[in-house]
DNA sequence: TCATTAATTCGCC
DNA sequence: GGCGAATTAATGA
């Protein structure tokens, strides 16, 4: 496990955060490679202060963007906590020493950063696309491609019209304008203000 | 439970 | 498609 190479090393720290506090903040050099035991993080871009773009929402025996410890670069984004959380943080230095001596630990980063790729990369096609409701589609269809059922409506959307607007890049008004129009075309449902896809 | 804050919606530009 | 205001939901004391 993950979760005991990094505490049996007496080199790590475990720290708390509350909901809301900042982990990391873009611009700053990274000193520490961060894995979470508890709770939830999100990594963002900003927008001044009023908008923001969810890169990744990371949860337990999960690490924080850990392509910050091999990119050798300031954070280009800023990492939050979404829940209170308990995050073990240890110095890249020494995280970079016990991955040269552990096979899980390389397949689990090369694992993990493939699959931050790969959403990427999605995520870049979901920016890409001109319309609104394109990119509402295009994430609904990434959201549910795990979803076993693959009648339609059969996939509640837990997000709120907010999270759609900070992971799709739009603003409010327009995922709800847009998610309308969506219900019009029959392409998904609205009950009780949630979106059924 | 009440108060405060956040999310949602609507009308207007 | 954005802004401000009104409404509603969620959260916290």
């Amino acid at each position: 496990m993950i979760k005991e190479l990094l505490t049996k090393s007496d080199l790590s720290e475990t720290i708390k955060y509350s909901s809301g506090d900042i982990i990391f903040s873009a611009g700053e050099r990274p000193s520490y490679f961060f894995y979470i035991f508890k709770g939830k993080a999100k990594v963002i871009s900003r927008d001044g202060d009023s908008r923001e773009l969810i890169q990744e929402v990371s949860t337990a025996e999960e690490g924080l963007a850990e392509f910050s410890a091999f990119a050798n670069e300031p954070y280009p984004v800023t990492a939050v906590a979404l829940t209170d959380c308990s995050i073990l943080r240890i110095r890249i230095d020494d995280f970079l020493t016990l991955v040269s001596t552990s096979e899980e630990l390389k397949l689990y980063l090369l694992n993990k950063i493939s699959d931050s790729l790969y959403n990427k990369l999605i995520q870049a096609d979901i920016h890409f696309k001109r319309s609104g409701s394109e990119k509402i589609i295009m994430l609904l269809n990434y959201l549910k491609r795990k979803h076993d059922d693959k009648t339609p409506f059969s996939f509640k959307v837990l997000l709120s019209r907010k999270n759609i607007a900070d992971l799709t890049g739009l603003r409010i008004e327009t995922v709800i304008r847009n998610v309308k129009k969506l219900e019009k075309e029959k392409v998904l449902r609205i009950i009780n203000h949630k979106i059924y896809y």
